[in-house]
DNA sequence: CATGAATGAGTTTTCATTCAT
DNA sequence: TATGAATGAAAACTCATTCAT
């Protein structure tokens, strides 16, 4: 008689660890590409490999591959915006959060378009945790901001439409990321591109803030 | 002597007209909801007051009624694009631009995300217009941008990504409105918050390209 | 004020006549190559240069235009049969039976064809004339062809099965039309081909009831 | 060690098989009576004693079915025609070929039918095998009677015509079964019946090639 | 753990037919 | 006569989900 599941690691047997993440990173490609309603299970459950009933039995419904793939990009995606320091130099701060963001649209565009989709459709699965976690996170920055404009370090802006240009700016990128092939013939995984972009946004925006475009500084 | 149907506007009787208009309409509202797949036809003819059957008495399939919708907002999505004149002062133009980018956001936000849908799922049915039209356009206002730029109009910049930046920016209020609320509790058809949106991108890209953001021109 | 309809001719305007035959040709056509099932009005009516909804002002539903359709093929289709005459010389009676149904295939494939298809289905609509008039044809040639065993002027045989025969030889043409295409690479309409086909059949037939066949008659 | 699915007969279950095979008797039926348009999956599937979705998880569509029940037959239909022995004796040969076809016609009429049908409809589905694997036999056993005719065994005859007739007549026995049974108040299944058909056609075709019919061997 | 089998609810689409003019 | 507009019923699928093994 053999041990069903070995308890270490929260209760999953390293078989199941890894098929749940297969479940997970095949259905984030798949609804990003082709939205909740778009996807199919069938599809899923074939690119992770395995079939339909044993996707199944890892998660009980469509909805909640659908949760588990949205929570579990959640933070991966609000996390680089914790790391803004009120105490660090504005424009270092601005331009390596952009440079983040913009790392995150090149190499998680799918997370970024499956973001992107349930906003769209009006966020009704975590209308939660933007109306509280992030809501609060917002808050706790645009103090920051303001800080650094009653300092005098930047010139005054309303600091959400500051920070919403950078999140506009930077997804926008892995979201319109066909438009943005069609009309340059280039992606972020150019690193000429990618550096081009991130220098233009940057350059754009710590000028509009008044702060000059810090020297690279060589890795 | 005896009349059939009108044959003002393009062989299209009134009724027809009328029909017509209520369904891309409704199908608006309903495809930038739930995305192409989750949309349904059954709802798009109830919102548009007609029996599923009239609706395709009218267009021949669901994929037809789509079709119909994205191309009848391309044009209102990229022509204010073509306004951008050259001989005019950058400040001007530029800020003229946001500003009616930012009105499509708040009048049509719909169209908006609608657009936005069908360029995250890789744009297949309009990749044409984007690697021509939408190119060849580009193409052209990116040589207004540089002639600016090497008349020392503004501070030099990659035209493509200001123009990007625009993009991202203004519709970035359409699209993200939900977290946008979650966030701020507000949206675009607030006036206030509308001009306090405007005046924030504006400035930080007029600035940013080391232009000084022009007065109001009072009504 | 205008009378609705000239009397002349059944109750039938010139244009309604016109216009029945219209349909009835369009409506052959679309049955005996889709089936009753396979076959839409609006084919039928579009073929016959009008809107459906004036079709059905002619006819009150498809099975109508069905039956009008079986019911102007089926005399034709029968008729021939009636020539047998009981005191014509057996090989010429028989050859020119043969010609005859051969020539229909050859001019009205369609027509055969629809009466195939109503057959294979169970011939639902007209098992009455089978069962009434068809038999009562049949019994009565079938005494001719008998009286002909007996006179010892033609080889004994079952009359039925060689009137079957006949009708199955002549009809396969037409029906197994593109069958025989493919084999050959001609159909009835090739007089060369028509020819052979005639001889051939015809010889064995009447090679088989222990007949000369007849030198071919100069036109 | 545990067995999933015996991989006997190409991969599928002993179950699957079974449904398949169900499946298939059924569609037979519905398609030969009803012709493709005609026939519904729903009937099929009540007729096999499964609901529709379980239908659809055997084949994949109504076309996949009607082209599985086609190839199903295409093979018992032509197959006999091989038989067709260039060494035997000709009056044995056809005699017997034309019992086994008069056979094929009272055992499988829905299969002749729904061949019937495919043809009518200008055998959309099988033109392939017409043209090549049907011509090639032909022009085969076209080459023998050839034989035949040049050893001076038979009169001569164009050989492709012969062939045409005896598959007219005696899959006529099976397609028009409603029209002969209307006349004759008979079907093949009845033995005398059989017999009297068989004498006749084989009686007509035999004479008629200039050859006495053989004696029947007592079984 | 894993899968094949089965199903029901929902969705698009077709089409004969009716209605109003 | 003729037609455009409208509809309901039926049909083919699709797909998440359940069942049995």
């Amino acid at each position: 008689m053999r041990r069903r599941t070995d308890k270490r690691n929260g209760g999953l047997s390293r078989i199941q660890e890894k098929n749940r993440k297969r479940i997970l990173d095949a259905a984030l490609r798949e609804f990003s590409s082709f939205g909740y309603s778009g996807a199919t299970i069938d599809r899923i459950s074939h690119a992770a490999g395995m079939s339909k009933s044993n996707l199944l039995y890892y998660f009980p419904s469509k909805k909640a591959v659908y949760a588990a793939v949205l929570s579990s990009i959640l933070d991966a995606w609000l996390n680089p915006f914790r790391m803004l320091d009120p105490d660090g130099d504005p424009a270092r701060e601005i331009e390596a959060y952009v440079r983040e963001k913009l790392n995150l649209s090149a190499k998680f565009p799918e997370a970024s378009r499956l973001f992107a989709n349930e906003i769209l459709q009006g966020a009704p699965r975590i209308t939660n945790v933007l109306e509280h976690d992030l809501k609060d996170l917002v808050a706790e920055k645009c103090a920051v901001i303001k800080k650094w404009i009653d300092a005098g370090k930047i010139r005054p802006i309303e600091p959400v439409h500051l920070i919403f240009t950078i999140w506009a700016t930077t997804q926008h990128y892995a979201d319109f990321a066909p438009q943005i092939r069609a009309v340059t013939g280039k992606d972020l995984n150019d690193p000429v591109f990618f550096a081009e972009t991130e220098r233009a946004i940057s350059g754009l925006i710590l000028t509009g803030l008044g702060l000059t475009v810090p020297d690279k500084v060589p890795a």
